[in-house]
DNA sequence: GTAAACTGTGGAGTATACTCCACAGTCAAG
DNA sequence: CTTGACTGTGGAGTATACTCCACAGTTTAC
């Protein structure tokens, strides 16, 4: 799959998918044509950049995707460091959940004040 | 509290507080010192930027955030605009909260392999 | 076989979110 | 009363994450 095909199946441009290229978030294989060379996109790739767009969405940056990313795929670690560091991202992950909630909860609270005053006085 | 006692409190630089000055996020009043200005923070200020920092590390940008923030303190919306805006923050944030899920689950069923793993052949 | 669509490239430009610097005025301690 | 810490300001610089552009090859459709 080439630049363009991805571009249309992910929503993310081709300019996007190329910095991703550049800075090792995905991959591609080179495809001699005459002078040029055309990159090839496995269509995992997709998938990958799904996971980059959530990533980015959390609150990740691209280096801490970037690595979440490598130790999906194992990189050189120990078994043991890949625990070790699977354990602290979930921890992360935890703590933004709970973050989350907590705004959640505060917001509820306002939006449940909110309707019961349109109740009382439903000109507004 | 002035600039620097703020940003003692709230480990933010005091650019950064002026950043946020700037684009709105945080207020302060004017005192006036001879020829100087300074700004007074109010006590408030201190949860309204460690509520930002909260946001910042959610993926929300500072705009969201400003959003955020005012409807929090009812701005000029009527009420019935407010409830809308609010449920859909709701909404947002609890899209977050399951993307995250799926992101730790992946994670923990990743852990439990490996652990499994070092389990039966301990030496990695 | 040729025009239109598509491709990768280098490089410049943009938005966001800071961060740093030098300066001049202010205040607090001794 | 002066020295040193603190303050706000304008403006420049940085990092991150894109986005746009022009160009020269390539493939596709007719």
């Amino acid at each position: 799959m080439l630049s363009g095909e991805l571009s249309k199946k992910t929503g993310i441009s081709k300019d996007t998918i190329r910095f991703y290229e550049k800075l090792g978030l995905i991959t591609a294989s080179d495809r001699q044509a005459g002078t040029k060379l055309y990159k090839e996109y496995s269509p995992e790739t997709i998938e990958r950049l799904s996971l980059i767009a959530q990533g980015k969405g959390l609150g990740f940056t691209l280096s801490e995707i970037k690595q979440l990313l490598n130790e999906w795929d194992g990189g050189a670690m120990s078994k043991g460091d890949q625990i070790k560091v699977i354990e602290r991202k979930i921890e992360e992950i935890s703590e933004k959940m709970q973050q989350l909630n907590s705004i959640k909860t505060y917001l509820v609270t306002k939006l449940s004040k909110l309707n019961e005053e349109v109740f009382r006085n439903p000109d507004q």
